[in-house]
DNA sequence: ATTAAGGGCTAAATCCTTTTAGCTTTTAAT
DNA sequence: ATTAAAAGCTAAAAGGATTTAGCCCTTAAT
């Protein structure tokens, strides 16, 4: 890549030291003449010079590199990932990706692997359980900002959507119109976004007065085969059509609508179904689906400005709950 | 992090190069003593030693690092950047991903950026023509591969989607089932994607024997707003509505499901509407929209092995056509 | 005339690996 | 007993930047 700080030492005639010395903006705590300044700073820009990254990150030990190690690129999480690279390119980070499928070992093996390969910090969207994390963090001597899935703990930074209230209030307007008999379609039961919804789920049925049952309430995963299989479960398992099905992420709802297609057609004649997660398609079906909007750019920026902020402004850990935004069509 | 090579050497009591030359798996080149790399292995693997790789970097002129820039983290494209980065990281490589907002300037700042953080290779889907990807090739002394978006040239390495075969077996489709009235809302006019599209469409048309007017085809951009705007311009410019409109992006499909929801609820009683990209919710619209699914996966797949091809194996470039697939619902 | 202070710059160390060239010791051959 | 070859290892350079400690020269002060 083009020149190092030496040829152009030798073009200016002067030092390396020098040259490293001006273009740093240390002319004047190093009484760099303005002569000998003027000199470099053409030369370096008549040959574009750029430092050497490796070198930079070599002597400084900062690669100004992130990590971001997220379960999949799908919508929510490729909208967070775009908005992370965005805000972080322009403060000139660079942001190293890494998907885990949702597979624990997956997640730990990517963690080592990108802390072994020196990024300076890891945006985590994780899997991890609080001892897990306390074992990490003590091992790993870069800052952590979890995202999307928190873990409980007044040190721990993370930022993530306020799913409790969310589906509070998604399933507050269910209980307003009347349904007394909701089913809980839900993700991987340890994760927080799952404990906050079902939690918000649970407070409002409380507060509305309406049962909650256990028996209403599954929890597989998060992927297509499994809101297809808690589908499956809760419409052959009960005699009685249900009243309404809340599904707690939008994978989970595309399982209930295949299911509904090939087994239950007439599902929406009898059952209203609300959803965590948007998307755009859901104007355009019938009958109307109420969602949850989480905000994923504000997601993205907190986040980022989370990290960026114990990097260079010698801030600690931060905590945000991110409004998500209701549906109603 | 942790140890280095030469804290290493100083307990193994032997010299840096010497654990270097065992760990890199050449003692019997240099003779080293069975003896001697059994104790320096057993000492490395009790520390859990890891060379730092920004040093090896440094020194090898070589990162293992492949940046990929594309025009957003959506489903296609997000789809393609997760399975680049698995088959990248199973060969240790990692990707730092960047995007453009199909903006071109944003793109070649991207490209100079990550060149300049010593990436090893680009993975690209570019909005250049041809004369300004030569003028970057000629700067820019690292392999590029084209991804989704190609430009025409004998030692140009690129993976696309048969785009115009799979324009041509959809729009066929239609023509078969009778239509002779067929609309063409296209993205950005100089992409090959647009360009291969089009010509996908003209050609269908042509050996069915359906008349192709050019005020039936627009192209505007590849935005939702945009799919909105066209359609809007051929419900309303035309008196009579169209028999069929083949929308070439799922974006511009939502745009005009908008468009259709908000001014001409009835448009699918009397419209076709078939669409380039896929997605799964589009089960589950009345009345069905045939579709082209493009192989995210293996576009990916081919588009790092071509990469990992130049960087590893000496080969040289290559052009790889992926089939996608005609879904009809 | 000597010393002190300040101006203007640089040598060399450092970050950590890889790799080349070569040193020392032992063994084998004549 | 000498020489050549082989065995076993290492010093030092290189890669490109940053930074510390300090050199040399001029000017001003005593």
């Amino acid at each position: 890549m083009s020149l190092s700080l030496e040829e152009l030492a030798l073009k200016a005639d002067v030092s390396k030291t020098t040259v490293s010395l001006v273009l740093n903006g240390k002319s004047s705590i190093y009484r760099i003449s303005k002569e000998t300044e003027n000199r470099i700073l053409k030369i370096a820009k008549e040959h574009n010079y750029k430092p050497n990254s490796i070198a930079r990150a070599l002597r400084l030990n900062k690669s100004l590199t992130i990590g971001l190690i997220i379960p999949y690129l799908n919508r929510h999480f490729g909208r967070v990932a775009e908005v992370i690279e965005q805000n972080a390119r322009e403060l000139g980070y660079q942001i190293i990706i890494a998907v885990t499928q949702d597979c624990l070992n997956t997640e730990h093996d990517l963690i080592e692997n990108l802390y072994e390969r020196n990024v300076d910090g890891l945006i985590l969207a994780t899997m991890m359980n609080r001892d897990q994390f306390n074992d990490l963090s003590s091992k790993i001597k870069i800052p952590i900002v979890l995202v999307d899935r928190r873990i409980d703990g007044d040190d721990i930074a993370w930022v993530v959507s306020d799913d409790e209230q969310g589906t509070y209030e998604l399933v507050s307007v269910m209980c307003q119109e009347g349904v007394k008999d909701i089913y809980f379609v839900g993700g991987i039961e340890k994760l927080s976004t799952s404990i906050d919804r079902l939690n918000g789920f649970k407070k409002a049925l409380l507060d509305k007065g309406v049962e909650c049952n256990q028996s209403k309430i599954q929890q597989i995963g998060y992927a297509v085969a499994d809101g297809y299989e808690m589908t499956k479960n809760i419409i052959e398992r009960f005699s009685k059509t249900p009243e309404a099905i809340f599904t707690s992420a939008i994978t989970l709802l595309e399982g209930l609508l295949q299911y509904a297609k090939e087994h239950k057609p007439d599902l929406f004649s009898h059952t209203r179904v609300i959803t965590y997660d948007d998307h755009p398609m859901l104007d355009y079906l019938q009958p109307p689906i109420f969602s949850v909007r989480q905000n994923a750019e504000e997601i993205a920026k907190k986040s980022f400005e989370i990290m960026h902020g114990i990097l260079e402004k010698n801030r600690s850990f931060a905590q945000e709950l991110i409004k998500p935004e209701l549906i109603l069509r």
